[in-house]
DNA sequence: TACATAATGTAGCTTTGGCTACACTTTGGC
DNA sequence: GCCAAAGTGTAGCCAAAGCTACATTATGTA
């Protein structure tokens, strides 16, 4: 029923390509949660010697207990062992993914410096982008810095 | 209590600031829908006359049901005017939302694309990116890209 | 004009990730 | 060794955004 009422000059975007971007935006902010913690673990663990519920909380920018059912469905998901009381822990498949996204983090950071951005900027924005360069981008940044 | 249990060398960042950002980066999260929407929206009332609800669900990658209960929350918002069974109209405030969400788009995407990404990796991380590009970066992209 | 079908709307479910309020456990300092 | 305070856990609330299944409305065409 109803056709286009005119002739539908140039559709501005091809509505698949647009729909399957957003699909693969929707993927990573479902990912981002667990890469954020795995990395703020990592980070505690290396900087305190372990790393504790508050200090993922004052870390995050969240709550308690926002950490506490975070870290649970975190256990489900093999990517950290929680036990009641107790520091937690990455499991190795934890750490190969704080270990990816320290290294993009870095990349990302170092990349908008290159461009000129101070580095409080840098910081804030790349949390945020971070999540969303693909393997070609990342390279794409990487060899803008270094050359 | 518990201290730390060794000397805390080097806090990689420091926790408020990363705290900061990443609150940032979930006020960016809970505002991408309305720009995506509206930007959507703008697009297909430019290129078939009207956007329909039919058509956002297809552009977005989402059903129907999904398009309805979002717009609804953007009519309150006052993003968007809706009418049972009738096209989709964005107020005032909407227009503008989707132009200022147009215009970072293209900057982002030409970006990427000066720095030699391929034109679908651009638009596919650009639809992420977007959303998380401060003023000061989204310059400096477009700075880059006319050099 | 009738009506099959497309479009639209609604009910009700799920997951994620925020929160406050309150309860329980640990622990450092006295 | 006690115990207050810090840390941790849990119950229960909320909103956003996704979905399926089903009901209702509009409309192009026969
Ligand atoms: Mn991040
Ligand atoms: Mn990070
Ligand atoms: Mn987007
Ligand atoms: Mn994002």
């Amino acid at each position: 029923m109803k056709k286009a009422l005119r002739s539908s000059p140039k559709p501005v975007r091809p509505s698949a390509l647009q729909a399957e971007s957003l699909r693969q935006t929707r993927r990573e902010h479902a990912a981002e949660t667990a890469e954020d913690y795995a990395e703020a673990i990592a980070d505690l663990a290396a900087s305190q010697g372990e790393a504790r519920v508050v200090d993922l909380a004052r870390r995050l920018g969240v709550t308690h207990v926002t950490v506490n059912r975070t870290l649970a469905r975190l256990q489900r998901e093999g990517l950290v062992s929680v036990q009641p009381y107790r520091a937690i822990f990455l499991t190795p498949a934890g750490r190969k993914l704080a270990e990816e996204c320290h290294h993009r983090h870095s990349v990302v950071v170092d990349f908008l410096k290159s461009l000129g951005i101070p580095e409080k900027t840098a910081e804030i924005d790349a949390e945020g982008i971070e999540h969303h360069v693909s393997p070609g981008t990342l390279a794409a940044f990487a060899k803008y810095t270094n050359r």
